[in-house]
DNA sequence: ATTGTTACTTGCAAAAAACAAGCTATTGAT
DNA sequence: ATCAATAGCTTGTTTTTTGCAAGTAACAAT
């Protein structure tokens, strides 16, 4: 990594990450569309091209907003998915998606998902970022009790 | 205008209008530095070079997201000022400042700031909103009565 | 009348993106 | 064991965008 920031201010760090025409697509991809492999990022309909992507995936996991690791079952493929710091990130592509979906008049964002981003906003988060959440460990069993099916 | 969107999904037009390393920085100083003319936006910290500038400026309008007037009082100034598009991206660039608050370690903003975003979002966006309001007409009465000063 | 300011424009070199091809390590099929 | 196919990249080359310096037209201030 070369780069410095080019000032401390958020938007601005936040522009020096992610502020380019590629890294959220990519992001979106692993994010909302399940996607995980490089080549279902190049099949993505905008187009990327693949030293872009290669150079874009390098960068984001530079900067801990994605990881990558072998698919064990395949070892020639490799696998990535979002960090804790990429998944953090939800709330910014819910902001675009919300503005988007007003000013865009072909947009492909539904009436139904609109919807849901006024009226029940965290409760989409949580669940966008469910299917990453790793099954987790039970935490220290609550003392009231609890029937068992 | 000569561009086409790359899609119709909301990130993508997202992207295409403001993903870029400058516009959501010009957009900042106008809405939270409040900043209206060229040069002071050439004079923001990150060093926008002339070119650039106009490029957005430019391109800004052109998207309906800041809107350009003379100067009343100064024939050879002109002012900038933000659409309602433009003020409809503040959601956006708050989710951007609470993501660097939250990753960058030497961010710029404050902790009250940040605390502001978790307690009271809808409230700061209204504030952040309320000074570029025009002073409005007042709506039909009420009809429940009111005390005047 | 001269000098300074403001909002740009223009020209050129450097960096980044797009486009096209090639390379290498698995696979799966024969 | 060999061979073609596939996945994940690299490596050129061209095109587009950026950064930097200088210049200009319209006004303003002295």
């Amino acid at each position: 990594m070369k780069k410095q920031w080019r000032s401390h201010c958020p938007i601005s760090f936040g522009l020096d990450v992610f502020g380019d025409r590629w890294s959220l697509l990519i992001l979106r991809d692993i994010i909302f569309k399940e996607k995980k492999r490089y080549q279902e990022f190049l099949n993505s309909e905008e187009g990327i091209s693949t030293n872009i992507l290669a150079d874009r995936l390098k960068l984001l996991e530079d900067h801990g907003i994605i990881s990558k690791k072998d698919d064990p079952d395949n070892k020639k493929q490799i696998l990535y998915a979002p960090t804790k710091k990429g998944l953090d990130l939800i709330p910014v592509m819910l902001e675009i998606i919300r503005w988007s979906g007003r000013y865009d008049l072909d947009t492909a964002v539904s009436r139904e998902f609109i919807a849901r981003l006024s009226n029940d906003l965290d409760g989409l988060i949580r669940e966008v970022r469910s299917q990453f959440e790793k099954p987790q460990r039970l935490k220290k069993q609550r003392h009231k009790k609890e029937s068992r099916k």
